[in-house]
DNA sequence: TTTCAATACGTTATAGCATAACACTGCCGC
DNA sequence: GCGGCAGTGTTATGCTATAACGTATTGAAA
């Protein structure tokens, strides 16, 4: 298991328990299966849960799955969005790693500065098969 | 301009349709850009448009961009889905600049060897302002 | 040539993801 | 107090994608 963030005193209700639900989770979750699991908490709309993302998102505490619009946890405990990030994603188990490289970024960094291109930011996603997925099937 | 493939024969008429709207567009379109675009040569149903888009981005003649759920034609002439690729999306104009980078590529490819990791497919896409719309901002 | 499998097609319905618009609340600085 | 700002709650809506059905075409195997 990963490094989970300690949940900062300053999040907002509705951030706090989407917050938690990620946290939670062993896996991507998409808004309306966060909403789903938040209802008792008193959540009804996929909006509530949207908004509370963004914020998440916004500050690093979360990070958003473009390939399978979902949502995980920050699982790296220094990475609060300084820098690229990268995502290997398990088509198995659902399981994801985050890792960074600082190579990749540099590279990236390369080609847009060659081109004269600003980097707003970078999505950066790898499926496939994990290791133990990969012993299962074996 | 960048370079536009040659449209292989032996694409069935809605695939074909489909390949030709991606290549009069100058950015990305989103399935249902692509059926709006086709309604006056039958197309009626997303499905259709879906399907077509299917085997296209199995062949690798379009790809579909993740954080912007919608699909360009390729543009390199060398691309066909060998290797990776990445794509530079402009938030300014919307259009797409499609490269490959082996040593990032060589990169990933590490990381997943250490970790025991099967890639199977990798999204990568940048967003921020090209040349060109930063000039214009100045 | 019949038969069978594979592939594409057409259509309707539905599921899943995301935001617009509006009203209201609580908080903090002025 | 007042004005601005961030967060909230709610309803309605829009965009993206697939399920499930049936039909048509094609091209080999039998
Ligand atoms: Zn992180
Ligand atoms: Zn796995
Ligand atoms: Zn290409
Ligand atoms: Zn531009």
């Amino acid at each position: 298991m990963a490094h989970v963030h300690e949940v900062p005193a300053d999040l907002t209700r509705n951030q706090g328990l989407v917050l938690g639900a990620l946290n939670r989770s062993s896996g991507p979750l998409s808004a309306y299966d966060i909403l789903d699991r938040l209802r008792e908490d008193g959540l009804r709309a996929p909006l509530q849960v949207y908004r509370a993302l963004d914020k998440l998102v916004e500050r690093g505490l979360a990070h958003r799955l473009e390939s399978l619009n979902a949502f995980v946890a920050c699982a790296d405990e220094h990475c609060h969005r300084k820098g690229l990030i990268a995502f290997a994603i398990c088509e198995g188990c659902g399981k994801v790693d985050e890792f960074a490289d600082a190579v990749i970024e540099e590279r990236l960094g390369n080609w847009a500065g060659a081109k004269g291109f600003k980097v707003e930011r970078t999505t950066m996603e790898i499926r496939g098969k994990c290791a133990e997925c990969l012993k299962l099937a074996a």
